[in-house]
DNA sequence: ATTGATACCTTGTACCGCAAGGTACTAAAA
DNA sequence: TTTTAGTACCTTGCGGTACAAGGTATCAAT
């Protein structure tokens, strides 16, 4: 029961931090969903199918991403999603808006 | 638009980390909503009264606050919250939750 | 032809933040 | 003594979003 509280609360942190963190990975290199889904979890943030592609196509219809499909040996085609200058200018006033929070979180637990 | 964007990124990010904020100024200091709201305000994170009102419900009905009525010389009672010692403790998970995530950002955006 | 793996996407539910509006108490002005 | 202003409480309705669950499509291997 508090074991489940704390992940709420976890989980409440990532969300709100969820887009910056897939501007991010994109940033570094252009991925595909499921894929996206792979290294955020190896960075401890759990995002799920159902609440990735809606946010990615919003991202997208944001004029903050675009996607290419490329063909894979091992399935289906794959929609490889990268930033484009929109989403690299907003992912730098993201880092901006962060370091604010950060800051401002310093203040208060201190 | 762009400014309306990275705005709602701010409020998004500052969502995420609302209870968390509570909890650390309440650490501080018993106060009362309105007290609250000013509080945060000088530390940029924006709350508004229908956000508020509901969230300090929500909390004190999962035990993390108490709150005892004070008469005011100029106006209605108020209503003084504080932390539990489950408040407390959940604040310390949160600190450790809070930890982890800013260094995952670190390591995202490194 | 079927199964398993991979990848895409949608639907329904529940929660939560916020704008707006409402109630009540006190003190001071009209 | 009614009204106004200030303070403080709280609720309602809307919209957005995360998530569980379920659905479709492709490819390779059995």
């Amino acid at each position: 029961m508090n074991e489940n509280n704390i992940e709420n609360i976890k989980s409440q942190m990532r969300r709100g931090v969820l887009e910056y963190c897939i501007l991010s990975v994109l940033d570094k290199n252009d991925a595909y969903a499921s894929e996206l889904i792979d290294q955020l979890k190896d960075a401890r943030i759990i995002v799920v199918e159902g609440t990735l592609y809606p946010l990615l196509t919003r991202q997208k219809n944001q004029g903050l991403l675009t996607y290419r499909w490329e063909e894979s040996t091992q399935g289906p085609p794959r929609k490889y999603y990268s930033l484009t200058s929109k989403g690299r200018d907003l992912l730098l006033e993201m880092d901006k808006a962060w370091k604010e929070i950060v800051e401002t979180l310093d203040i208060l637990r201190k």
